[in-house]
DNA sequence: CAGGAACCCTAGGTCTGACCTATGGTTGTG
DNA sequence: CACAACCATAGGTCAGACCTAGGGTTCCTG
């Protein structure tokens, strides 16, 4: 014997047929020829093994079993329109999530900027901005968790994604001694500095670290460092009580020093160094609103702050 | 373009897949080879028109829409399952409602112990008895809004209907006068009598009267009634003060005489008369579980009161 | 009471879509 | 670098969702 299943169709039909109570009415409605309404019924009727209507001459009548059905029926078509209604609204962002990552340099002084304009557009929303660090956020990105991503590459190239660089932000140099402050720092004197650095944990992948290594490997020296911190905030703090200067990007410099170092102040590096700010996601992959929407917010926000892209 | 639309086979899968984040796991949980769940999630996100997973190297990953999707996909299976559960159940008798037509003389000294014997065996169930009156009934069954009844019946035959005589009912002179009890009242002296009788509206067609006309007939008597009420227990009470006799159905002058004329009493007709009470439903119907668990527990009840119906 | 209207059902035919197996393309792993 | 794990595609079968056409009741009406 053949099991069919219950299909929300039936339910549908069922319904109809109930409030009518004739097959052809609810078959009008519906927008069926009376028998296919009719087959529902009777299949309804067989999955549920019991008698929903009784036929007689004139119309149907439901029985107590109908009686008993029909506010499931309703319930269950309720919470399936409920269910296109939450997917359609999420999709037109009226409500519902939008994640995004971002790492580092760029989350810190675009961030909360961000969420602002996601939130003006759509005041339904969620945001989440994920990552701690652009490694972890390489991560999310490979295995599918995060769509999209705006972080600090040192390099515009990865293995099997798609990198789009939008912008670059100089590495500067900060020190609350200003005789550190008075020319560009060189290689050389980068080299002879003693330096706080943050983001311990990665700091063989560091965007930052890889730049300035780039740079001092150049000139034949070698990176040192004093003080290794984890983040930011507590090598500027350093900074700014005269134990060590550092290197950061200039935008987290022009949004930290007035704050937590009052007393120092950033000089450009000779020659300029940059990190480069790219939107990352999974090569050949088609984005979704959201993320386009993520992507477009974002490098508007961050090209308020850091210098346009110049591919050199 | 096709337009699919949203069904519980593509919820399920949904979940399963979500649950897993394999479409592979998800097809061996359900059963299924692992394209057909491919293609039901490509059906479910065509007809949402959003992308519900992202096919990343090894399994797949949710989309936030997945995350506001799945709630309500768990809400909507769960009502259907409801929905499946609750008619199962009334099925069952464990819950549901049990509708019976009932009618007059029976229910009134067979309803409450009935109502009783179903509620023993299924407390769960509500019980319905139905009717004002034979002829109510008769229009119920036929307009199909009651699936069957047990009624009382002047003859044992009815147009499109099944019939069964269950038992006879005799019908009883009642006095408050002895002398009026002192032999078997023949038509003779029924057509002499001041008799009270109820069911006034339906005086044409109810079955006692009916039953009481024939008897008068053969013998060339017409029927006088001297008061017309509508309920027997008023009949009963009038009895009970000397103000007329009447004629009512043994099983119900058992149970009111008592109560409502304690000094009256009853005595049989000459030749005895019967009502029949059978129980009727539509010929040629298939009667449901509910059904027959009425009349097989109704039959047992009336038998215990009335005279097992035998054919003349 | 005959005819028609309003229902239902059945029969038989078309076509979508649910499901399968087989196979090819990616990705991650020993 | 081959292998395992996983998803997508292709192509074929079959159930079932729909239709039209027509037959049987019931009920109303002239």
């Amino acid at each position: 014997m053949v099991v069919t299943v219950l299909s929300l169709h039936q339910l549908r039909c069922f319904l109809a047929t109930y409030e009518h109570g004739s097959l052809t009415a609810a078959a009008a409605e519906l927008g069926y020829a009376q028998p296919s309404v009719s087959e529902q019924i009777r299949a309804l009727e067989k999955t549920l093994d019991v008698p929903l209507f009784r036929r007689v001459g004139r119309g149907v009548v439901p029985t107590t079993m109908a009686d008993e059905l029909r506010p499931h029926a309703e319930r269950t078509l309720a919470a399936a329109d409920e269910a296109r209604r939450a997917v359609a609204s999420a999709r037109n962002f009226e409500t519902g999530t939008i994640r995004f990552g971002m790492f580092g340099t760029a989350r810190l002084y675009a961030g909360a900027g961000l969420v602002a304009d996601v939130l003006e557009r759509y005041p339904g929303v969620r945001v989440e901005l994920i990552g701690q660090n652009s490694t972890d956020v390489q991560e999310d990105l490979r295995r599918g968790r995060l769509e999209a991503a705006m972080i600090a590459v040192p390099a515009a190239s990865s293995e099997g994604m798609s990198v789009t660089p939008v912008a670059k932000d100089e590495l500067v140099y900060i020190s609350a001694d200003p005789a550190h402050l008075a020319t560009p720092v060189t290689a050389h004197r980068l080299s002879l500095a003693k330096l706080v650095m943050p983001e311990t944990t990665w700091r063989a992948v560091d965007s930052t670290r890889m730049v300035l290594r780039q740079m001092l490997h150049e000139t034949g020296r070698n990176p040192m460092t004093r003080i290794e911190v984890e983040d930011v905030e507590t090598a500027v703090e350093l900074v700014g009580m005269g134990l060590a200067d550092s290197v950061i990007p200039k935008g987290a410099a022009v949004q930290l020093l007035p704050r937590l170092a009052p007393g120092a102040g950033y000089v450009s590096l000779r020659p300029r160094q940059y990190d480069s700010l790219a939107v990352v996601h999974r090569a050949g992959a088609t984005l979704s609103p959201a993320a386009r929407l993520m992507i477009e917010l974002a490098t508007a926000r961050i090209r308020q702050i850091a210098e346009p892209y110049d591919p050199r």
